[in-house]
DNA sequence: TCTGTTGCCGAAACCGGTTTCGGCATCGAA
DNA sequence: TTCGATGCCGAAACCGGTTTCGGCAACAGA
């Protein structure tokens, strides 16, 4: 008497279903010959009920297609059945490159437990806490996604003040004595790749290697940048506050802070970067500085972003699975909705090299390159650069 | 007694409410000594509740920060509020760039009508349809918005058979003797910025003038075609077919069309790309064989993504306000949901022309330019490019 | 045989809204 | 004065599920 619809694809034709008849748990206990309170109990797992007559219910349900509406469920429930995600569409990098893939692996987890994902945007951190009040007010979803964790965030404040289940992606609270408690989260190990970038460079014979962070409001920027002390660390060579810089999110900014490493009297022979945008910021200043990327200066990215494949020379990065990681958040949080606590639910990933053509040994030393950068500056003072 | 969530941003501290306590409409009826079906009715626009009434009731809404549980509305009234999108995630070019700033428009759009958006992904046609047959089903959205229409839309047909609202991101049926009827979308008039694009090169003295085009799967493709030729043919130009290349989406696919289009006897000396991507394809292929971008060889592309502000030199492209179509296409489709009649939903936006470097008067003609490119591919022959 | 559990299920209330239906005033016209 | 509209509102049914509660039958123990 009807298949759903999923299957009509494939049987072409429906059965012999009236149309526009969705089946109802209603229609689905008639059939069964059972009340519609015992079938709603079968189909929630209830301890009541007994094992042949669920499966004689859970089959019957799959043969007529039959689906519970989440809206009608919600209004006992209280559970939509779905999580939801604001973005900031006001951010100068935005995670433009990684939306596409994130909110892909995010919704087929959600789809593999039958929930769906909610999106909305907004314009400010303000923006973003009254999106998320009319969000939780409406109901509209279960729980959410904080994408972009700042190490002292509004949104963890808000939510959890209101007790609506959230998952970060990223952590959150650096610095502070006591982490955060009962809060789940997924992350990147962006610390690990970080040290390994500057292990890289060291096993290449650098000597002094800089390094170009983020906006240091959110809080993988600090762990970042202790990746790359750490990594110093390991390596022997000293730390030198003045090869650190930070608050590079953009390519201007990136080209901008790299500008100021190479202009040192003793520049580095490679620079690690936060981002890959900040790292293509500095292609155009090594090109107007005449230095070849991989050889005057090396460099490495992190992030994965698809424009490292085009850059010429490729740029070297640590890639972020971010498929994987919206599956991951997706599933968590789910988990937490159902119930498992938050302090179970935490996750760290790392992020894979991909070997190009932007770092290699220097072939120069501090100080040729800062010979040859303060020659090209005489030399060109009024070259283009951005 | 309380305000809703969002003003409690601004106020800081709730008035008097109880913890948890949602405002309900029963709890608006009681406050107002009303009962809850004449509550419902004047804040639904009944003609039948007294026009003081409904003042009172909606001054005293506000007031109370009443917010009506979307879901519980929709047992009865079968309508969400909510609009969706399912995104074919295994394209090879995406909307990547597009995505985050679509997004926002749609969300802006629709949060205005205090609707939200949903979205999905799926990894091919079929997926897609199984999806959007999942959604339907659960009615989790009450219609739906479909990008990348193609010329024979598996999706319109299944939504149309299904009764379900639904509004395109570009146009379909491209050739059909009969425009598809019912149906209403937004588009860029892509045609219109490829012809202006034609005569633009013709204007800087081009006379061989050649295109790559997009997947002929899509509507738009054959669009964009018709405005190379009706360009060609303002201006005065021969078509010639050898010009013509087709299919590329990818950087990859548009650096090969390129290669062919380079490659001829009589090569263009300049070349209009259907998409961003393709045409920045072209940037390595122009490298290999010693061409000088906006001289030797001139470009424009198609689309505005952020990467032709960063090439080298800058690409001439023409730039379509995603943020915009986003927003257009919530508030067609809401319109659409709410009673108006497809038909009068229609609405065709331009593009906006980026003038940039890539492009300007040929330094060759196209037989100096054939000899140059002959030269090169004997000099290097073993040069990398991709 | 009687009683008390236990297993399993149906009846009915419930969730938070919307919509139908009918009834009470009020008013104008007959 | 009576009657029929008309304006305005409340009671109750309804939407499609979930959950509570109570009851019947089967069974074990006394």
């Amino acid at each position: 008497m009807g298949a759903n619809l999923t299957n009509r694809l494939d049987v072409s034709v429906a059965e012999n279903q009236q149309i526009s008849g969705r089946v109802k748990i209603h229609d689905l206990a008639a059939r069964l010959g059972l009340s519609k309170s015992t079938v709603s109990r079968a189909l929630n797992g209830y301890p009541d009920i007994s094992e042949t007559t669920r499966k004689r219910v859970e089959t019957m349900a799959r043969k007529l297609g039959y689906r519970p509406l989440s809206h009608a469920q919600a209004i006992r429930t209280g559970r939509v059945r779905a999580i939801a995600m604001v973005l900031n569409a006001d951010e100068p990098d935005g995670h433009n490159p990684f939306l596409q893939e994130f909110l892909a692996g995010a919704c087929e987890a959600a789809s593999g437990f039958d929930w769906t994902m909610t999106i909305s945007t907004a314009r400010s951190e303000q923006d973003t806490l009254k999106v998320l009040a009319r969000l939780v007010e409406e109901h509209k979803a279960d729980g959410f996604i904080l994408p972009r964790t700042a190490v002292n965030d509004a949104r963890i404040r808000f939510l959890r003040h209101l007790d609506v289940p959230f998952i970060l992606y990223g952590r959150t609270g650096y610095g502070c004595a006591t982490p955060p408690a009962n809060t789940s989260w997924f992350d990147i190990s962006g610390e690990t790749a970080i040290r390994k970038a500057v292990l890289r460079l060291a096993g290449h014979n650098h000597t002094r290697i800089g390094y170009v962070g983020s906006d240091l409001k959110f809080n993988y920027s600090h762990l970042r940048r202790d990746g790359y002390v750490e990594g110093l660390g390991i390596a022997g060579l000293p730390f030198d506050p003045e090869l650190v810089r930070n608050g590079a999110r953009t390519r201007e900014e990136g080209a901008a802070e790299s500008r100021a490493l190479l202009g040192l009297d003793r520049p580095p022979t490679a620079i690690v970067f936060a981002t890959d945008l900040a790292a293509l910021g500095c292609y155009g200043v090594a090109t107007d500085l005449g230095l070849k990327i991989g050889q005057d200066i090396s460099i490495i990215g992190y992030d994965g972003i698809p424009e490292c494949h085009y850059a010429r020379p490729g740029l070297t990065t640590f890639n972020v699975d971010s498929h994987a990681a919206g599956a991951r958040l997706a599933t968590l949080l789910i988990r937490q909705i159902r119930g498992e606590a938050p302090d179970t639910l935490r996750e760290l990933g790392e992020a894979s090299l991909t070997e190009r053509a932007s770092d290699g040994p220097p072939s120069l030393t501090s100080e040729e390159l800062a010979e040859k950068i303060t020659k090209s500056n005489e030399h060109i003072s009024g070259g283009t650069n951005q």
